[in-house]
DNA sequence: TACCTCAAGTGGTCAGACCACAGTATATAT
DNA sequence: ATATATACTGTGGTCTGACCACTTGAGGTA
């Protein structure tokens, strides 16, 4: 049975300060945006080296829980939840992730998120993607300023289904699928149908249809999937998702 | 627009080991399972001290990309993909995630790969779902053995699937559910009727039913949801997810 | 008032020593 | 000869304390 048992200690002194921090995000007592002690203190308060503290500090950094400015100190993380940068895009080299994969993913999470928003979505939510819908119509000329509205269409959405954990995995997804799109989007065909797609999921969203608004998301993705040449192999392998 | 700009670099010599060993791995000089230099060795090599390099290989080590062994090596991670243990948790401590929404997460994740693996899984996949559903049945009375079970017949739908980052990202859902979970299987209600459902899912990935395969399993996480209390309050508020 | 300089605060890096753990070789006892 | 105890080697873990680099803001200067 594989994984029965758990690796406790990442080595004492590193869970020592990732509990320590840990501890105090769950009381309270730290917030996202707080700033924590400098090193040197907060070093001295555990009563470990300074380089100990850092390691710990690195490891909180990576997970995303904390953001470190040089020169200026070390913050827990504000802004919406966030899986260190690349962590998914990284494991995806490690493991030959495939793009289809990745677009599956995608799908698989954007379906379901453009239902929950039907469902729960507030006028706000309505607002901000009617909106983006107009931005988006108003760059079909302009691919780059239309990757950006549609990336920001696409984020409303996940904020309107009202859970943030399918939320942040979407944008884990789809930022580690950035680099690939935007060439696609730059050679790209058709903005104005795609655009259309866009009103059509925003009204079936605003109408509370959650059917619909899966249905015409779902449609919506597989053609950007066919766009980029990312259908799923019907026997064969595919090159991997790697960057460059 | 908030997230325009990006952290290029966490402090340039960390992220120069970062990329290093990405680089490795991206053009196959390394692969799971691979034991990396010696630290000594290797800061040699990067010219860069052995405290910038532990950083660096730290902060893979907190990704989930590498594995430490005190007093033996270190080594690119190999088996399942894995988000770092408990990032999900930490960042779901930070940011305030709730019970309701991860079960809705792992809801979301799961029907879709039942679906998929109705659609794709192997005889070897049905094979080990069938002698699982055996192993649920035969521990309808011990909770302990029963929750094995139940975890490694979930997981297998999951390998069935063909989509390592879906099943990926549902582990981590799940393992930081555990804790909550293993007390609810304890003071469980209706093993029995539980491990009957797992047979009907069983059935219906077997016979390549993805609809039924997919209503099964919605509809046997929304009962163990239920036997958690864990459904979606009407409009108020419900504790977090905070473990203990 | 506008700009410049510089000092304080904080994270980043370095060097080298020593500690702790795991595995293997070697010595010793039976 | 076998088995157990011991020492050695390799590798990660920690510590100390000094110095470097970036940001900010106070205070000086034109």
């Amino acid at each position: 049975m594989a994984r029965a048992k758990q690796d406790k200690q990442e080595s004492h002194r590193t869970m020592q300060v990732v509990n320590h921090v840990r501890a105090l995000i769950e009381n309270g007592t730290l917030k996202p945006g707080d700033k924590i002690p400098p090193e040197r203190d907060l070093a001295r308060t555990l009563q470990i080296s300074r380089a100990s503290l850092r390691t710990g500090i690195g490891y909180l950094a990576a997970l995303g829980v904390m953001k470190i400015k040089h020169g200026v100190g070390t913050f827990v993380a504000d802004g919406p939840p966030d899986f260190g940068q690349d962590s998914l895009s990284f494991i995806g080299a490690l493991h030959g992730f495939q793009s289809w994969q990745m677009f599956e993913a995608r799908i698989l999470l954007e379906t379901g998120l453009a239902a929950l928003a039907a469902e729960r979505g507030k006028d706000e939510h309505f607002t901000l993607l009617a909106e983006e819908v107009a931005e988006i119509f108003a760059s079909v000329d302009n691919p780059t300023e239309y990757l950006i509205h549609d990336v920001a269409f696409h984020r409303i959405i996940a904020q309107a289904s009202g859970n943030p954990i399918l939320a942040a995995i979407m944008e884990a997804i789809v930022s580690s699928m950035y680099d690939r799109r935007r060439k696609t989007v730059e050679r790209s065909i058709d903005l104005r149908e795609s655009a259309g797609m866009h009103r059509e999921i925003y009204r079936a969203i605003r109408t509370r249809k959650p059917a619909d608004a899966r249905r015409l998301m779902e449609q919506h993705l597989r053609m950007a999937q066919e766009a980029q040449g990312l259908e799923r192999p019907i026997g064969k392998h595919e090159k991997t998702v790697a960057p460059q």
